[in-house]
DNA sequence: GTTCTAGAAC
DNA sequence: GTTCTAGAAC
């Protein structure tokens, strides 16, 4: 039979070869392979659900026995140490063993793993990696549980235990590694381990399940798709360092979300791989650096790695799979996908806004491999843009190129920015060639991966060179980055409508309309008099001129109030909803308040309407609005000096006109009433000002924006960051939660407090 | 039965 | 952006 059990994994079993002959021997008396299954997962995951249905539906002849720490003591709650006694007498009766006890962090599971080596039987875990809510309301909502852990105690103890979870990793000493995230996975799971007869054994390695789920399933879905089920021909591995968008967040407890991504091609190294010992060196660079890479960026930003090759076999996609997972790098974070780089969103479902491209050293579209397949796919343009940044490209370095908006690549897969890196040459016919030198070589390649990561993270953060802690001066450019090359496709707010071709052309109000809006003296959010008859989302012909096609979204008619207001401030001079009105901007009290204090700063800048719009000449406006935000601030506090002040943009605004939010951190507000209020201002989807700042003075444009995925996210507090399960039992907590924000928010001055 | 969310309409 | 409401979740 098919150990597998016709799981999503399509991997061979792979040979026992760790194992030694006495190891055989043992499990030949006691006939058969057993196996310890770790289960790790919150209370309300379902582990003991899991593991009975495993004990009872075993079809395939092996003997289950489930240890519940909960149950262990006749019936009463017990130790580790009796888990660990009665698993080891269940082994040595030749059953095998299911730990049904949350096992979250890593060191309450050692013993477990230790236990099973000693043993020499097979340690697998199977983390049920459900989202925090549903595990959080199972747990409260349950009755007669065998540990007495439910009702409101329960969700206190899920939030404590989820802020500790240690995703399990190889190097712990399993062999196996399965997460699932839904319920269907966890049937998956069940069956494939119902269907192991007492000699099969199941492939080692990290299996995560990554099958479309209800709601949070983040990462998770769009893995996915990169199952080996839709493989193409093989061309040779490659590397690509991609910006990923993944299509929804799935929270994890310490390094929350992961939002941008980098995918790269194998063929960096190519010249190193040639010879297979020298794969050891590859993968050494990747994932060395890759986890130096990522570590920066813990808690920081919401970055990946993706390391794509065409081939499911590449020996160098699993080699550095496996040293990934010995380096304890998140494997959500940084992981391996089989698919064509040139496809990675319509044939693989990753929304990789940067990828990395193995170049050769005079940037020509040409040659064969990836570097053949991205310009071709990217179009002429790419070529052009190339041409702008750099000639030629030593080896060891690389060089970022903003895809122009016309390009294929960039329409069709999302694709901003191309990253040229050139790896060692060991090709006598090439300059700079290496001989057999191998390693310099690998301090070539290293070399290469590093100048990759640090191009990439200056485009997710804005760092381009040296950080720039203030808000000072502009810095030098950064390779040419045009504003409008880097605006990213979206869809109008009801999702029908492709995004326009063209800039588009701000409403004209008839002279009726005007005269309502006056007699109301304040234009009203959803009140359809605002709205032009001149169709308000029309295209204006002559905005095409440069760059040609732009990508801008379609503004409803409720989302012109702020436009008008700025437009024509001294309509609504009657209202005391403007606080301040200068030439560059005004202040205005938000409408609908999410927070004690909630203030906007709307620029009065006709046609720039949001982050996307802005570039290097709004920069002073900018720094204005800031000012400005700053001061309101600091009057509240006069006023209340308990409150703590955040400003900044919301990534997609869903009022047109650049407006920066000036808002108290206390969001005790009656107008904050659901799931996107709340998200957009306590996810990366709120963008701070100092921030936005830093970006468009190192790239010319804001390149960090989150989209609006992120506001279906599950609801954490924005201090402790724990989950709860609706709006109501959100506000409760935050009205009451005295933790500290998060440290990224206390840095560069993001918060403003007295 | 009540609470809460999410999607449509504006 | 908000309001309204069907229906899911409790």
């Amino acid at each position: 039979m098919n150990p597998d059990g016709g799981g999503s994994s399509s991997s061979p079993p792979p040979p026992s070869a760790s194992r030694g002959a006495g190891a055989e021997a043992k499990e030949e008396e006691r006939g058969g392979k057993q196996v310890v299954v770790v289960l790790v997962g919150p209370p309300g995951s379902g582990k003991s659900t899991f593991a009975d249905a495993v004990v009872a539906g075993s079809n395939a002849g092996r003997r289950w026995v489930r240890i519940c720490q909960d149950t262990i003591g006749n019936g009463k709650a017990g130790t580790k140490i009796q888990c660990l006694k009665a698993t080891s007498d269940a082994l040595k009766e030749g059953k095998s063993v299911l730990i049904d006890r949350c096992n979250l962090e890593r060191e309450q599971r050692a013993d477990f793993v230790k236990l099973g080596s000693t043993l020499h039987v097979d340690v697998h875990a199977v983390a049920l990696d459900l989202p925090a809510k549903v595990c959080i309301s199972r747990a409260v909502s349950r009755k007669g549980h065998e540990g007495n852990l439910q009702g409101g105690k329960a969700a206190l103890v899920v939030n404590r235990m989820l802020q500790k979870k240690e995703t399990p990793l190889l190097t712990e000493g399993f062999s196996r590694i399965m997460s699932c995230n839904d319920d269907g996975d966890i049937k998956k799971a069940v069956d494939l381990y119902n269907a192991l007869g007492p000699s099969d054994s199941l492939p080692s390695g990290i299996f995560c399940q990554k099958s479309k789920g209800p709601v949070q399933v983040g990462i998770m879905k769009f893995l996915k798709k990169g199952d080996t089920s839709t493989v193409e021909k093989s061309s040779g591995p490659k590397i690509t360092l991609s910006e990923t968008k993944p299509e929804q967040q799935k929270p994890l407890p310490k390094h929350e979300k992961v939002e941008e991504g980098m995918s790269c091609p194998m063929e960096i190294e190519k010249g190193l791989n040639d010879k297979n010992e020298n794969e050891e060196h590859a993968k050494e660079c990747d994932s060395d650096t890759a986890a130096d890479f990522l570590q920066k960026f813990d808690n920081i930003t919401y970055i990946r790695l993706v390391l794509v090759d065409l081939s499911e076999k590449s020996r160098i996609l699993s080699l550095v799979k496996e040293k990934a997972s010995k380096k304890s790098i998140d494997c959500s974070r940084f992981f391996t996908f089989v698919g064509d780089i040139t496809q990675l969103h319509t044939k693989g479902g990753l929304r990789c806004s940067v990828i990395a491209n193995a170049a050769n050293w005079r940037l020509k579209p040409g040659g064969g491999g990836v570097n053949a397949a991205i310009f071709s796919a990217a179009g002429e343009s790419l070529h052009h843009a190339t041409k702008k940044c750099a000639d030629a490209l030593r080896p060891g370095t690389s060089v970022v190129v903003p895809l122009p908006s016309i390009s294929p690549l960039h329409q069709r897969e999302g694709v901003t920015h191309v990253i040229h890196v050139l790896g060692p040459n060991m090709n006598p016919m090439r300059p700079d060639y290496l001989k057999n030198d191998y390693i310099k070589g690998s301090k070539i390649l290293h070399e290469a991966y590093n100048s990759l990561f640090e191009n990439f993270a200056s485009i997710v953060r804005g760092h381009m060179g040296k950080q720039n802690e203030k808000l000072g001066p502009e810095m030098s450019a950064s390779g040419g980055t045009s504003p409008n090359d880097t605006k990213m496709k979206r869809e109008d707010s009801h999702g029908s409508e492709r995004m326009k071709k063209h800039k588009l052309l701000p409403p004209i109000m008839t002279v009726k309309q005007q005269h309502e809006c006056t007699k109301a003296n304040m234009p009203n959010y959803h009140d359809k008099s605002i709205t032009s008859s001149a169709a308000p989302n029309q295209a204006r012909e002559g905005d095409t001129k440069k760059s040609g096609v732009v990508a801008s979204k379609t503004w409803g008619s409720w989302a012109q109030a702020l436009y008008e207001l700025a437009m024509h401030p001294e309509k609504y001079k009657n209202t005391d909803s403007i606080m301040e009105t200068s030439d560059e901007f005004i202040v205005l009290k938000d409408l609908y308040p999410k927070a004690k204090r909630h203030v906007l700063v709307i620029s009065r800048t006709d046609g720039l309407d949001s982050l996307a719009d802005v570039k290097k000449e709004h920069l002073p406006l900018l720094r204005r609005m800031h000012s400005a935000g700053v001061k309101w601030a600091q009057k509240f506090l006069e006023e209340d000096a308990s409150l703590v002040f955040r400003l900044g943009y919301h990534s997609v605004p869903s009022m047109r006109q650049l407006h920066l939010h000036i808002i108290s951190q206390d969001f005790d507000s009656t107008s904050l009433k659901n799931k996107k209020h709340w998200n957009s201002f306590t996810t990366p989807f709120f963008r701070d000002s100092v921030d936005v700042i830093e970006e468009i003075e190192q790239h010319g444009s804001a390149t960090a924006s989150s989209d609006e995925k992120i506001l279906a996210m599950e609801l954490r507090c924005h201090r402790c960051r724990s989950a709860h399960p609706n709006i109501p039992k959100l506000k409760s907590h935050i009205a009451n939660c005295k933790s500290s924000f998060p440290s990224h928010l206390l840095q560069k001055n993001r918060l403003t407090s007295s």
